[in-house]
DNA sequence: ATGGGCACCTGGCTGC
DNA sequence: TGCAGCCAGGTGCCCA
């Protein structure tokens, strides 16, 4: 599910309930996410504070004293603050439970998120060295997306969605942007004018933050820390609307399939 | 080096 | 009502 907006929108709404708490005990009720959790992990962490609550991509970084746990929330992962007596549901795989009495509640029905934890440099970390700029930082610009697509013959969307390219943009916010630029998802990434490129960077960079601002995007299972929905859903132009009318020239939106998922353009609007 | 396809999981919806 | 089939905010890995 979720993509950068939404791991930035779980990120600030933990950070004030997290940062300068004690983490009094970690429960692990299911080690099978995405990569077997550690099995000592709630006894390495608990006791430590938390330091920073940060972000890499679509990663969810903890600092705590002495290492720092990374989290992945997959496709269907959600982390809350709760009180930590709130009886818990089907799906919550652990609990990490604070000084302050309330606990940081994951739950993830797929299970394709992850939990690790890493004492060292995180960025050196294997699931994280070789990812890209940040996509709403200056490193990732136009020169820098003109330079990476010009000898990829790989469709511009799937291109979007590549973490050693690009981080953050998922389904969702590929087809968005592509729309934004006015750019269609199937043109080949070395095919782009530099115009095109200049449009397709500010486009990433502005969708990226409008979602961000409205709490991301709720389709199906995600909400935020506070258990709120996002609401950027009702500014989608494209995503989930075949056969709608375009908010712009009213073209019915088309849907066709790359790379095994769903992409959404508008066949007049987009060149 | 690049690109394509599969795998990992559960749940919700559709249509027979 | 039941069930098979398909689809879903991700991404690492294996193969050509």
């Amino acid at each position: 599910m979720p993509e950068l907006p939404e791991v930035e929108t779980t990120r600030r709404g933990v950070e004030p309930h997290v940062v300068g708490r004690g983490i009094v005990e970690m429960r692990l009720y299911e080690k099978r996410l995405r990569w077997k959790v550690q099995e000592d992990l709630p006894d390495l962490v608990a006791g430590q504070f938390i330091r920073h609550a940060k972000r890499r991509a679509k990663y969810l970084l903890l600092e705590l004293d002495s290492g720092t746990l990374m989290l992945h929330l997959g496709m269907s992962g959600s982390l809350r603050v709760l009180p930590a007596d709130v009886p818990l549901l089907p799906h919550d795989h652990f609990d990490i439970i604070l000084s302050s009495g309330n606990t940081l509640r994951f739950n993830d029905p797929r299970r394709f998120g992850s939990l690790h934890y890493i004492t060292g440099d995180p960025e050196q970390h294997p699931l994280l060295a070789k990812l890209a700029p940040e996509p709403l930082e200056a490193a990732f610009n136009a020169d820098y997306l003109w330079r990476v697509t010009r000898r990829r013959k790989v469709a511009i969307k799937q291109l979007l969605m590549n973490s050693q390219l690009v981080v953050g943009v998922g389904n969702i916010y590929a087809s968005e942007a592509l729309f934004k630029a006015k750019v269609r998802p199937k043109r080949q990434a070395c095919n782009l004018t530099r115009q095109e490129v200049t449009r397709l960077v500010k486009a990433v960079k502005s969708v990226l933050s409008m979602a961000i601002k409205v709490g991301g995007t709720t389709l199906r299972d995600y909400v935020g820390a506070d258990g709120q929905p996002g609401y950027f859903r009702q500014k989608l132009f494209v995503y989930e609307r075949n056969k709608q009318p375009c908010r712009t020239c009213t073209t019915p939106v088309r849907q066709l399939t790359q790379g095994q998922r769903s992409t959404y353009y508008c066949p007049t609007c987009q060149k």
